[in-house]
DNA sequence: TTGTATTATTGCAATATTACGATAATGTAT
DNA sequence: ATACATTATCGTAATATTGCAATAATACAA
């Protein structure tokens, strides 16, 4: 065994878990923070800040993009990443409907 | 290798992903959900709800106690867990800090 | 004490995640 | 085309997570 048993919940509930997922490691926010700096994010400059390799980060970038909070554009020779801001938003409201509804409830 | 590499990060990169981490699973925010819903949270009605082994919903408590979400009383024989509105809401306001944060740099 | 009910812990086995080097793919410049 | 730079993918090893049965621990009742 070991796999999640997803079938089981519903639509809601495993949404806010993939989500959590994606900043559920330290190294993915640590990306969406430091791209959200930065004008121009070429990966390899996110290489260099964060201290991982760069199959590394690229594996991390393709898990953030899963999420649908990467807009990428081509400048000069790189690749530009940029944060999608209204899917972050679309989390951020995700997430907190989930705590709201959860406090509504609770005793 | 495997491991997060959690030296290289900052505090509070860290701690977002710890808390994202808790919500990660959908057992767990399943858990919360029936836990707030409830006004005594026998462990046994967990087990009949959820659909998972008493051992596993055990486990996923655990994680959720460690993480300051919940508050255990017991009522008569059984152990009651409440869950921890302060805390709950003190992980809300981390998660909105870090969005908003993550915002306002952005391009 | 003995029995019963409830919850926690232990000990696996299966699966997932993480990380990295090597390599492939893509794009740019000469 | 060749060379170079950048990013993605593959293969693999280490570690973490997940799930369950078995068992231990705890609390209450008779």
């Amino acid at each position: 065994m070991g796999a999640s048993k997803v079938d089981i919940y519903s639509d809601e509930i495993n949404e806010i878990a993939v989500i959590a997922k994606v900043f559920s490691h330290p190294a993915r926010v640590a990306i969406l923070q430091f791209i959200s700096k930065q004008e121009a994010c070429i990966c390899n400059d996110i290489v260099d800040e964060i201290g991982l390799a760069q199959a590394t980060i690229s594996q991390h970038l393709k898990v953030i993009n899963d999420s649908g909070l990467l807009k990428g554009t081509f400048e000069g020779k790189s690749l530009c990443y940029c944060l999608n801001i209204d899917r972050f938003q679309e989390l951020q409201a995700l997430f907190n409907q989930f705590f709201n509804q959860t406090k509504l409830n609770c005793c």
